[in-house]
DNA sequence: CTAAAACCTAGAGTTCTCTCTAGGTCAAGC
DNA sequence: GCTTGACCTAGAGAGAACTCTAGGTTTTAG
């Protein structure tokens, strides 16, 4: 498989993209590539380097918390050629308020977690920490 | 109900707290509460203001991405009385830095993401959205 | 007093995203 | 040529965090 012009095993791809060769069969069978998988003569699948290049993509999108489903959304938008380059760009941009809004919510609750371990941290070093205490005075 | 001095109905902290009366239970039983929760002469849960603010707490660990074991953990700290604030304090510590981590990597991702936008949106203004492109350019 | 709304338990079901298994086949090195 | 490791398919299993169901009891409003 290793002379297939620029062709990779999907060991290789699970090495190169860090998902294991599950999560490649996975994504095959959900529709998450932008085209069918090439195969070798006897079956095994043959990964050529845009595929790697959307799956570190996909990879972006995944740590960012978008679905597979959305992915698949994109996904069918791009095989489906040009001329859809506004839904791409809009569903793009969903995405990015989404993140966006990820973000404020995560920033928000780093603040009261913040709040606590302050808390917390004054108790432990004043030594003041007896009695009670937590999630409410009193509790 | 209504006239246990401040008890509250499992209704009514459902609403106070936006979980739902089948989380509440959930939590209950998977320990996720500072002490058990009181019952009515009939078996009906009463629950006190101290319970819904711990809740709004749970909620931002929630929120925050704190898994349900971990929030166990912290409230079985808390549970088992004063005596072990360094312990509940290098557990929030923990997770505020996993918070940072997941702002931090959501973030980066935030940026690859609005590359992608910019470009996808160059490409329609321009009208120049001719021809493939998109994970790479090439596919 | 009675109907309706809210609550109860135990446990099954759901969704999402993989991961693992079983039972083979293919490919590479010695 | 044979062993070993990588790969194949179809489908079951996992775990996280709920949600829902069934069948029954308790509260509340009128």
């Amino acid at each position: 498989m290793t002379r297939n012009a620029g062709g990779l095993s999907i060991g290789q791809v699970a090495e190169r993209t860090g998902l294991s060769v599950h999560a490649l069969r996975f994504f095959e069978r959900e529709d998450l590539f932008l085209g069918p998988i090439r195969r070798s003569a006897g079956g095994q699948r043959v990964y050529d380097p845009a595929d790697v290049e959307w799956l570190l993509l996909c990879n972006r999108f995944r740590d960012s918390g978008m679905s597979i489903a959305t992915m698949k959304r994109f996904a069918e938008l791009v095989r489906s050629g040009p001329g859809n380059e506004r839904d791409r760009l809009a569903l793009l941009e969903e995405h990015e308020r989404t993140v966006q809004a990820r973000i404020a919510e995560l920033t928000a609750s780093l603040e009261v977690i913040h709040d606590k371990v302050a808390t917390y941290r004054r108790h432990v070093e004043d030594g003041t920490a007896t009695g009670l205490w937590s999630p409410t005075p009193g509790r």
